[in-house]
DNA sequence: TAGATTGTTAATCGATTAACAATC
DNA sequence: TAGATTGTTAATCGATTAACAATC
């Protein structure tokens, strides 16, 4: 994937937990914030919570701290959170079946308009209101209806073909939960969210803490 | 979360990848693999895959490369995959429900001992053979059964009381599902998987892509 | 032996942290 | 004005890449 701007990764994936620590904040009535204060509750430094902050602009004001509200309203427009984006999901099993039920998306802008699947048994049912059609309908009903992003969760096997499904049909952005790197144009943005990987991870770092131990003793 | 070694995260990261490609190298039958090799198929510099192999041993050889099985197989010990891991599921709404029937999780060592929740309509109900029992007896569970990971599914405000529950039954490790920083002594290992926090990446990216497009015109 | 490719050290690059002048 | 805290530049740290001697 291409990147258009010069703001890291590092630093968008931070923009999300500021968004939510933002939240918080405003659930607890708290209408104004230092980095020092954002600091102690996120983690990270005050130093680049002010870095990343003003990669976008200048949001604070000096002696003064950050309002909240404002910020958390801008952030969410940095995440384009104030846009709608229309979604398709390709494959209606375990984990599609789970996004598909996640109504906190349609609440941040992010509808799903169709569901599709091949399994003639889960075709025509209805998950969160939505008929479950074939996948072969997919290609037609995302240029039908304008859709921004296919979310993928076919089984391995069946996946590259389904993301060029999703291309064609013209999707700019492919959320993938197969867990396979899809070879895809420059212009497509794909996010993966590989929960293999991260379980890995904790077993990982599981035996690496028992050995840890075991030298203790 | 405290760290026990001297290795980074973004490596512990990139172990799984290894891990993945080269289960695709074996199921096409292929022995041998230089750095130069794997760099072409994961995208990560030939440099940076033979300095991260190096963090754990010397697993090539001069002139040949890498024996495909025997470092796929040293990786799998690396990663804790020889080990078997019990682990319980908190939460059997969507995300939980997933999980459960999520069946490769247990060829690689992960096995789901148990699945809670509060809801009564769920209680008693089979998920993948297991039965749905009530939350409040998830710490007994826990002692009784020697789960090593806990699987927290729950919704936002449920959540710290549940991971809770889990280090008091004796959890190493939670895997998170949950959008919400858990408050955990040093010694237990949290990993972390936030679905909206992707979501809104992709978010992001859509809208940076869209703003460098509207100025090229 | 000649060729290939690792293991490892050194150089570079990028991200994080520290410091402080600007300013509310 | 004095105090606080940002915005921003400079310093540091860590991770990635390049280079090459070691060796199969």
């Amino acid at each position: 994937m291409e990147r258009f701007s010069n703001i890291s990764m590092a630093v968008v994936r931070r923009l999300p937990k500021y968004y939510r620590y933002l939240e918080e904040l405003l659930r607890n009535d708290i209408k104004r914030v230092s980095s020092q204060e954002l600091s102690k509750i996120t983690g990270f430094t005050a130093s680049q919570i002010r870095q990343d902050l003003n990669c976008f602009g200048g949001f604070g004001q000096q002696g003064y701290g950050y309002n909240a509200e404002e910020l958390h309203k801008e952030i969410g427009k940095i995440l384009g959170l104030d846009k709608q984006y229309k979604t398709v999901i390709i494959g209606a099993g375990n984990i599609g079946h789970a996004i598909a039920n996640y109504s906190s998306f349609e609440k941040s802008g992010f509808k799903t308009m169709g569901i599709f699947d091949v399994d003639p048994d889960i075709i025509g049912e209805k998950i969160n209101n939505i008929t479950v059609r074939h996948s072969s309908e997919a290609e037609q009903f995302i240029k039908e209806n304008d859709i921004t992003i296919g979310i993928l969760c076919t089984p391995k096997p069946k996946s590259q073909e389904a993301a060029e499904c999703l291309i064609n049909g013209g999707v700019k952005a492919i959320w993938n939960f197969a867990p396979v790197d899809l070879k895809v144009p420059d212009n497509i943005i794909v996010e993966n969210v590989n929960l293999s990987e991260s379980l890995f991870t904790v077993s990982y770092l599981l035996k690496e803490k028992e050995e840890a131990n075991a030298k203790k003793r």
